[in-house]
DNA sequence: TAGTGGTCTAGACCACTTG
DNA sequence: AAGTGGTCTAGACCACTAC
C-alpha cells in the first residue's frame, strides 16, 4: 500500500517491466482486501499518481488483469473487481453454441488424505490431510456432473458446509471472502472413464456407463497451485465445452 | 496491396478501430500469399508508412495476430508468420504437464455427405457434399486417436491423399500451401462415448470401452466457419489436455 | 554498428456513462 | 458537464540480434 514509486526496481537483475509490476502491485492491493468483489478502483490516472509512472503504462497492467478475467473495464464508467466465478466449462446442447443454465447443491465436506494425484497436482506429499468438497451440478434440474474439489486442510482452516452454502457453493467465492484468494485454473486434463456404482447413483444413469472426466488445478494469482478438482459428467444428453 | 491510408474508413457508420483495420489488412496480405510461413513481415515502421499509421497503433495489431498463433514475434529479429500447426490438444501422462510427442498417419481421404451436426457447424445444407479426411495419431508408436475433419467439397476442389501426405498429414499446411486458407479453431466440445467396431480395431482397444470424443469447428481468420473435425481417443494410458 | 521488437512517456482526442 | 476508459500519435530509450 506504500506509494513508493516502482523505478527504484528497475535496476535489478531480474527485472520486471514497469506494466508487469503494477499488475503485481494491483494482485497484492486486491490480496490485501482493498477493494471488494465489484467494487471499482482508482482511475488509471490515480493509479498512475500512486505508482509513479504514466497512464499507459498503468493500463497495461490493468489490461492485463482484465484478460485473466479479475478486472472487468467499462468505458465510461471505470475497472471494476470481477465477481469470482466457478469457472468451470459449460453444458451445451451437441452442436449448439449457448451454454445452458446450472444450479449448484452442496453434497460433502470432509477431511481426506492426498491421493497420488493430488499431492502431485497441490506439490504436497502424499498422505497429506486435505480438505474435499463435493457437489452436484444440474441442468434443467437434471443431474449433470459430480464435481470434487480438494485443498489443504492447513490453509483452510475452519471451511465448513455452512459457509460453502453461504456462497451458493461457489467455492472461488469463498476462498475469496473467507481466505482472502484468487484463484486462476491451468488447462484441463479430460479423461474417459466409467462410471462407479456412487456416481451412477449420483448422476441417475446405470453403472459402467461412460463418463467425461476433467481434472485440472488452480492456482493464486502469484502461481502457487492451491486447489485441485475433478468433474465428472454424464455427456448422453448434454456435452462440455470449454 | 495497396498503400491507401486507413482514415477513410474512420468516418464510417460500422468503424472498426485502427490497429483493427491494420489487422485486417495484414490478414488480407497473409491470405493473398505476400509472404510465406516462416517469412519475416516488414518493419512496424515501415508497415506504419505503409498503412499511414503511427508504428504503435501497427504494433497493437501484430500483438493481436501474435496472440493468435499466426505471427511469431522475436526482439531484435522481426516478426515472422508462424508455421502452421493441428492444433489439438496433446497427449500426456495423467497428472503430468509435458506433452508427448505424437505422430500422424493418413487413413482415407473420401467424398461423403454432411451429417446433422456437420452441416450445421459448417453452415451447409444437410447432406451436401464434404470431403472427409480420417488420420491415426500415434503415441509412442501406439495408436492413441483418430481424428475425421469434414470441409466442403466444393472449397477445396483437388484435395486428395498425396497432397496430404505431402505436407506429413498436416491439414493445416494443406489448407495454407494448396488453398491459401488460414484457420482457427473455435473452443471445441467433450462427449464421453463408446468405441465402435472400427475406432476399436483401428486404436487397439475392446469394443464398448469408453472413449473420449472432442469435436470443433474452426473458421478463417475472417470468422466464417471452413471445416469440422472430432477427434476420438483412448484415455486409459494418457489423458487429453486442451 | 545498424536494425529489430519491447517498454515508457506525455499529450491529444473520442466514446460512453452518470449527474 | 465532468469523469471514465479507448484510441492514436510522436518521440525516447532499452535489449536483443546480426553483421
Amino acid at each position: 500500500m506504500s506509494s513508493a514509486p516502482l523505478r527504484g526496481a528497475t535496476e535489478l537483475p531480474g527485472r520486471q517491466p514497469l506494466y508487469s509490476q503494477v499488475r503485481d502491485r494491483i494482485v497484492l492491493a486486491i490480496e490485501q482486501g482493498e477493494w471488494d468483489a465489484g467494487e471499482a478502483l482508482p482511475s488509471e490516472f490515480e493509479l498512475a499518481d500512486r505508482f509513479g509512472v504514466s497512464q499507459g503504462t498503468v493500463r497495461k497492467g490493468l489490461d492485463s488483469l482484465a484478460a485473466e478475467g479479475v478486472l472487468i473495464r467499462r468505458q465510461g464508467m471505470g475497472t471494476f473487481i470481477a465477481e469470482v466465478a466457478d469457472d468451470w466449462g459449460k453444458a451445451e446442447l451437441p452442436g449448439a453454441t449457448r451454454p445452458l443454465d446450472t444450479s449448484l447443491e452442496l453434497l460433502a465436506c470432509a477431511r481426506s488424505n492426498a491421493g497420488e494425484e493430488a499431492a502431485e497436482a497441490l506439490r504436497l506429499r502424499r498422505g497429506a490431510i486435505l480438505l474435499a468438497v463435493k457437489r452436484l451440478v444440474r441442468v434443467a434440474g437434471e443431474p449433470f456432473a459430480v464435481i470434487e474439489n480438494f485443498v489443504a486442510a492447513e490453509r483452510f482452516e475452519g471451511l465448513d458446509a455452512r459457509r460453502i452454502k453461504q456462497a451458493n457453493c461457489n467455492l472461488r467465492t469463498v476462498w475469496w471472502r473467507e481466505f482472502g484468494l484468487r484463484v486462476i485454473s491451468a488447462p484441463p486434463q479430460f479423461r474417459a472413464g466409467m462410471a462407479g456404482r456412487e456416481e451412477a447413483r449420483l448422476l441417475g444413469v446405470e453403472a459402467d456407463r461412460p463418463l467425461l472426466e476433467v481434472a485440472r488445478t488452480a492456482g493464486g494469482l502469484d502461481g502457487e497451485p492451491v486447489e485441485w478438482s475433478v468433474l465428472r459428467c454424464r455427456t448422453d444428453h448434454y456435452v462440455y465445452r470449454v
